[in-house]
DNA sequence: AGCTTAACCTAACGATCGTTCGCTATTAGC
DNA sequence: GCTAATAGCGAACGATCGTTAGGTTAAGCT
């Protein structure tokens, strides 16, 4: 019927099955995510979604990867324009909150599900996610200090506790979010980031 | 060789699987437990493990009524003597936050990790995490609206936002306890809570 | 002493898990 | 046009999943 199997088709096929990881993952988890389940979804055989990948710790390493390179392109890469320092920040954080309130399936924020789900699990999971979540604390820090050095926080501000707190803002959003599915939530997540970075 | 199987001895073996799964559970999630590898652990038959429960599901809620009941015994017990409102309140958080950093097999604070495993998850054990956190929120509000009519806190004070605050705060200590294994995490949640409870 | 109840067992069930082994069919390079 | 590489399929593998049926043993009651 139609021509087949390009290595340009190769790779589509490969992110099809990505998408429907991340959709999967996004309600079962990275570990309930199954190559059954999802060769079922994609119409496919179990052997054709694995051999992509050889294993399925790789897929979900793969995922992972995936879905942090989703969230760097759409959350911070959206703020790079704003003023360094606390305005970036709160920029950054707006776009993650309204990364998280836009959609279900896309997995809102998948890393930090699988920072949950992998806590107390070793392994190359578990180390992927916190190279993931270091990178951002790194960039976090960088712009927190930026604004420390403009004076736009206090000179003795704690920044490893600011960003303590920031992160803890984000988590209470994505719960609320995700679980309460509370239409408040981003104002109050803006609220208290706004509390943080701006006001006190 | 020994007496077996009185009434008293059926409880204790009930709470012997729930020992068991409370731990299993804090690392492999609600989901990740198993009847084979619970059967294993215990020395017994996947059969007799079940047939205390009916159904793995009627087991992952007697486990969760488990966590939550050992919750309520030991961190807002601790604090029912501290004086309503803010004093209350700091020393409810602080056994919380002591409470998750003693022991990783306990489940630390199991509530937390099943609310985000099973917050896209409809069924009887996402509903059981909703009942669960709800009653907790109405403690906490209960006890925020005495601080603000004792003048403890501000009048115009806006409770909700504050509770949305402190959750953010617990689940930033969740994951600097359990995943990165920061030491200073309790400093930093305590520093924070107090920030929200009592300075300004 | 006989009977009922319940705890726990062994054994098996169908389903699904991740993975592997050929096989076919198509494409890319020569 | 021929050949090598590879995407994907079908089928099977051993393991484990949750669950059920039936049997054994002991405790409690009459």
């Amino acid at each position: 019927m139609s021509p087949r199997k390009s290595v340009a088709e190769t790779a589509a096929t490969r992110d099809r099955i990505i998408d429907s990881s991340l959709a999967l993952a996004s309600t079962e988890g990275l570990e309930g995510l199954t190559i059954g389940r999802l060769a079922t979804d994609l119409a496919m055989s179990k052997a054709g979604v694995i051999g992509h990948f050889g294993s399925k710790e790789a897929l979900q390493l793969a995922v992972l990867e995936a879905a942090v390179e989703r969230f760097t392109r759409r959350v911070p890469a959206r703020a790079v324009g704003a003023r360094p320092g606390t305005e970036r920040l709160t920029r950054t954080y707006d776009e993650w909150i309204a990364y998280m309130a836009e959609g279900e399936g896309h997995g809102g924020c998948l890393l930090t599900s699988v920072a949950s789900e992998f806590d107390g699990r070793p392994g190359p999971v578990r180390d992927a996610v916190l190279a993931a979540l270091g990178a951002w604390t790194a960039y976090v820090l960088a712009e927190l200090n930026t604004a420390v050095e403009t004076r736009q926080l206090p000179e003795r501000t704690d920044v490893d506790q600011l960003a303590f707190e920031l992160g803890g803002v984000i988590l209470a959003a994505g719960q609320s979010i995700k679980l309460h599915r509370d239409p408040q939530a981003p104002t109050r997540a803006r609220r208290a980031i706004a509390r943080l970075l701006i006001a006190p």
